[in-house]
DNA sequence: AGCACGCCGACT
DNA sequence: GTCGGCGTGCTC
């Protein structure tokens, strides 16, 4: 027996924004991974034993409390926050406040209800996939990349293996993402695998949350069905990770810790020696350039079980054809026209929000711009007003500051002034999904279930549409914005096209129906257009290609540095000499910095904006470079100036 | 991140 | 006089 007298010093990790590892004495003996409440300045925080100390130099405090409970935390799982830490340059007080919210920190563990079973329906394989599913070893790590297209069967393989490891007494783990975690999906769930599962995403009130999480930390439930978040539940015995959809960007976390998940999620399957599986129709040029390189094992599914045909594509060269209401080609009207003739359902694809996309006065011409931010205003009919699309600032009594004319012209349309127009020709047969027409997850899924009602004949909505949805009447799909995002300022933009395209183009003649996909652009001659019934490997060959001559990932690694602040010459003059630094030190044959430069959004929320771009074709020395910048910038910043590190960038803007 | 401390301007 | 603005700095 331990001496319950004998005073132990233990490292606590705290969800602070520094490294977040402090020393505190307690009177009893601890277990690693096991969580306590500490005085922190004047708070009390929960944090987790990290590890046992000797008795430092400085003074310490006690620890207060104890949850009376066995480590929520493994040894695994702390290391694996280390490593996040160390590949992603964030404190590690950072990472832990980054990946499990204060709440659920402090969860108490406590009896929840039962978790509901369903009569379970059993789907018969086909040998394709019946190959792919015994192929998984369940018993080490190992990466398995499924690419199919929509509708070829991924799930049905997801869930044989997913039902082998529960049989075998442990835990999975199946991430989407968030826009795909709809009832339909739920639903599906629940009746393949003959249980609820656990859900977990950002829009579920905290009991429900807390819920599931107790759920899936204590191992009563063996099913988390979640987003990117759920990654971080502390699981008592994981046995498998799915990550659906994997090239979505949205997997890429925003704040620091920037992670992506699908790189996490292979990291922690790998620590945890247990097998994972990405499934996507189009997988990132990454994951496709690590199955090529054997570190994913690739499988393909090249055809749809019930052998719907794929959708014929046809390219419009809008230069070549007079837009009916500046909006649709003739081609894609008389499709429209003939889906609501013969009560079909068609998808429109346009990724721009809001009335008009922008403004310029009357007067003197000058576009109407944000006094905060350096984009265009936009206007929301719906909401009657004029408003910056980053800061929300409402412009709506706006008067021109060259020339005080209140006159302005709208121009440029957006997927509201697209269902207006639409609403006009096509009336009471036409609904609109969009961040906007969808505030909450309950009226989006009111929404795709009129459409799923055959309620509407035309669904128009941004790239939300295209993610993970099914529609299985859907004859005909029009995609009107592709050009925006050809012309965005980033590496990826070919990539990100591509994929939207073919996911869009997967909701067309999903089950019986065979399907055209019409696409207008004013660039037909782009390549990606010729490569689209290709199942991905004449682009993979091309951009990858391409990827391999202009250095970019996968054979380098890059990272963004911001730099924002209130005041335009301090911002600069910091990251001025963060740059000038690194040039000197960090200049190597494997590195290389970019100029200093305006970001692509120079000034957000009042804040100017400067970044600086580093590749190398060492990770170790790209993390070197990131590590001095930070300190340079620590000792040369002024007041509230920040750097924020963004280490495999996936929005270059 | 919080929270306190401290140093300025502008109110009862 | 003192209330409150937010820049600065610390938390075992």
């Amino acid at each position: 027996m331990e001496n319950c007298n004998e005073i132990n010093y233990y490292n606590i990790l705290l969800p602070v924004p520094t490294e977040g590892v402090y020393t505190y004495f307690s009177q009893g003996y601890l277990q690693i991974g096991e969580r306590v409440i500490v005085p922190f300045g004047n708070r009390t925080l929960t944090g987790i034993v990290i590890e046992k100390t000797t008795k430092p130099d400085f003074e310490c405090k006690e620890i207060l409390m104890c949850y009376n409970e066995a480590p929520l935390f493994s040894e695994k799982y702390i290391n694996f926050l280390k490593q996040i830490s160390s590949y992603y340059v964030c404190p590690l007080g950072l990472v832990l406040h980054g990946v499990i919210s204060d709440k659920l920190l402090n969860t108490e563990i406590t009896e929840t209800e039962d978790i509901k079973c369903h009569e379970q329906h059993n789907i018969e394989l086909t040998q394709t996939q019946k190959n792919i599913a015994e192929s998984v070893n369940l018993n080490k790590y190992s990466c398995h990349l499924i690419k199919g297209v929509t509708g070829s069967g991924k799930t049905e393989i997801y869930q044989e293996v997913v039902k082998k490891v529960i049989a075998s007494g442990k835990q999975v783990l199946y991430i989407v993402p968030e826009i795909s975690l709809t009832p339909q999906l739920i639903k599906r769930m629940s009746i393949r695998l003959g249980m609820e599962p656990s859900i977990f995403h950002y829009q579920l009130n905290d009991k429900i949350r807390k819920k599931h999480f107790i759920d899936f930390a204590t191992g009563k439930s063996s099913f988390m069905l979640g987003a990117r978040s759920a990654l971080f539940i502390p699981a008592k015995n994981i046995g498998l990770i799915i990550v659906d959809e994997e090239h979505e960007s949205s997997y890429k976390q925003d704040e620091s810790p920037a992670y992506n998940l699908r790189d996490m999620a292979v990291l922690y399957a790998n620590i945890l020696n247990i097998p994972i599986i990405l499934g996507s129709a189009t997988p990132s040029i990454e994951s496709l350039y690590n199955a090529e390189n054997q570190k994913y094992i690739l499988h393909e599914l090249k055809s749809r079980p019930n052998s719907a045909k794929l959708p014929d594509i046809k390219i419009i060269d809008i230069k070549q054809h007079e837009l009916i209401g500046s909006l649709i080609s003739e081609p894609i009207y008389d499709e429209l026209s003939n889906v609501v003739k013969n009560n079909q359902q068609a998808i429109l694809l346009l990724n721009r929000l809001g009335y008009s996309t922008y403004l310029y006065c009357q007067q003197c011409g000058q576009i109407a711009t944000c006094l905060n931010c350096s984009v265009g205003l936009i206007t929301s009919k719906s909401k009657q007003k004029i408003f910056c699309r980053y800061c929300d600032t409402d412009y709506t009594n706006l008067t021109c500051p060259c020339c005080g004319s209140a006159l302005f012209k709208e121009y440029g349309a957006g997927t509201e002034k697209l269902e207006e127009f639409l609403e006009n020709m096509f009336p009471d047969k036409v609904i609109r999904i969009d961040t906007e027409s969808a505030s909450s997850l309950k009226l989006l899924d009111k929404n795709i279930k009129r459409f799923e009602n055959k309620e509407a004949n035309v669904l128009i909505g941004t790239q939300l549409i295209a993610k993970g949805l099914h529609f299985p009447n859907v004859t005909f799909v029009g995609v009107l914005g592709i050009d925006n995002i050809m012309a965005l300022p980033d590496f990826r933009a070919a990539e990100k096209a591509y994929q939207l395209l073919i996911q869009v183009a997967g909701r067309a003649g999903r089950e019986y129906l065979s399907g055209k996909v019409y696409i207008q652009t004013t660039n037909p001659e782009n390549n990606i257009f010729h490569m689209i019934n290709d199942f991905n490997k004449e682009f993979y060959k091309w951009e990858i290609n391409r990827r391999k001559i202009t250095l970019y990932p996968p054979f380098t690694k890059m990272a963004r540095l911001i730099f924002s602040y209130i005041n335009h010459e301090d911002c600069y003059n910091t990251a001025k000499i963060v740059y000038n630094n690194l040039k000197n030190l960090c200049n190597g044959e494997n590195i290389k910095i970019y100029p200093l430069k305006d970001a692509f959004l120079a000034k957000l929320q009042n804040k100017f904006r400067y970044e600086i771009l580093i590749k190398s074709t060492s990770n170790n020395q790209l993390n070197t470079s990131l590590i001095y910048a930070q300190q340079i910038f620590n000792k040369y910043k002024k007041g509230a100036m920040k750097l924020k590190i963004d280490k495999d960038p996936y929005f270059m803007m």
